[in-house]
DNA sequence: TGTACCGTTTAACGGTGTTAAATAATTTAG
DNA sequence: CTAAATTATTTAACACCGTTAAACGGTACA
């Protein structure tokens, strides 16, 4: 049956036509535009259309978030692979990942918002350790030979996070400060962290 | 006249129970629960007598916004003047900054949060500016005698600020780290940052 | 006593997410 | 080729949201 194919090739269309709308959207109006109704205006449906491709609204979010992670961590192996220096590696990644933050603001946002706790976003979804796992690697290499233990690596890699992420969140609301301080910044903090981490 | 004091009163009380009422049930259900018919149950009113008082919904927020931004610069002001060293003093604020974020964690999310950019709120809001104005003298001090550029203090104050922002978004989501890992994260990066600036 | 005023509530509007029932379209069976 | 069954889609409704206009009740004052 052919026409099966076709069919199940149609609703997986319309499933990527409603996340392609949401985004659409929430790059037009913020995350408060988001509406099932504006998403069926969008595809040429009604709302209640929406909910033979997602469970409800916080799916659709769900789904977004997911391919946000996977394409942070595809920028983030990218930017790995342009370097061997496992310090020039770092510092790549952590750059790719202030790129990402503000080329896609919007996932970024939902990625790291308010929406749902990570202690079970990790086992919702698997493709949210992807870009942790990635920089870890990289800071264990950097911490070669006399690797620590993994509350170690855990503190490195929280005090990068955290820098580049708090960064991040200021100047998605704030815009306050030049693009050179905000490089700035950022080079200064990557840099010593990585020295400290090479002692 | 003293019936209209009296009156006043009641007004400023009724002002304030809404406040009250507003932050009791965000604390109970989180920001979503937050709606004009709650707060005016708890009151034990109906929703439009809070139109009397404020504007809008967004108008209780900026208040409680303000209110959070002055609690800030007290705890804040407490921490310095427990010290004399302006390293010391600095340290102290950062932690009394840290713990005041999960004391008053509803009052950080809306102060911190996406409602307003804060280009607009420091005119809307001066209160919002005392708590950085209160670290930024301090870092003044600490450069002492050798102060740089406004640009040199405004990037330590990022820094600073960005790791620890940074660190309370990721815990406030995510409670992923032990809080001995949080105190190491944050002690290790206000320590660095503060030797980088002694130089 | 009548009237102006003030505090308060009721009712309504347009919006939200979501669901059940009704309808339209298509596939399948006889 | 028609009739039945299944599927796709919409309409209507529910309960909630922020907000506003109109109606209501009581109090103060002429």
């Amino acid at each position: 049956m052919a026409s099966k194919d076709r069919i199940l090739r149609l609703k997986e269309e319309t499933r990527c036509n409603i996340l392609d709308a949401s985004l659409k959207i929430v790059k037009e109006g913020g995350w408060d535009a988001l509406s099932m109704r504006k998403i069926a205006d969008e595809i040429e449906y009604t709302a209640p259309i929406i909910y033979e491709y997602f469970a409800n609204k916080d799916a659709i979010l769900m789904e977004l978030t997911r391919k946000g992670f996977l394409l942070l961590a595809k920028k983030l192996e990218e930017a790995r692979n342009r370097h061997r220096a496992p310090a020039k590696q770092l510092e790549a990644m952590w750059l790719a990942y202030w790129d990402f933050a503000f080329a896609e603001r919007e996932l970024y946002q939902v990625m790291y918002g308010v929406r749902v706790s990570c202690c079970e976003m990790a086992k919702i979804l698997p493709e949210s350790e992807r870009p942790m796992d990635l920089i870890w690697d990289v800071i264990v290499e950097l911490m070669l030979p006399h690797v620590g233990t993994e509350e170690e690596v855990c503190i490195k890699y929280y005090t990068f996070w955290s820098v580049i992420h708090g960064l991040i969140s200021i100047n998605m609301v704030n815009r306050g400060n030049t693009d050179e301080t905000n490089q700035e910044v950022l080079k200064t903090a990557i840099t010593g962290i990585i020295r400290s981490i090479k002692g």
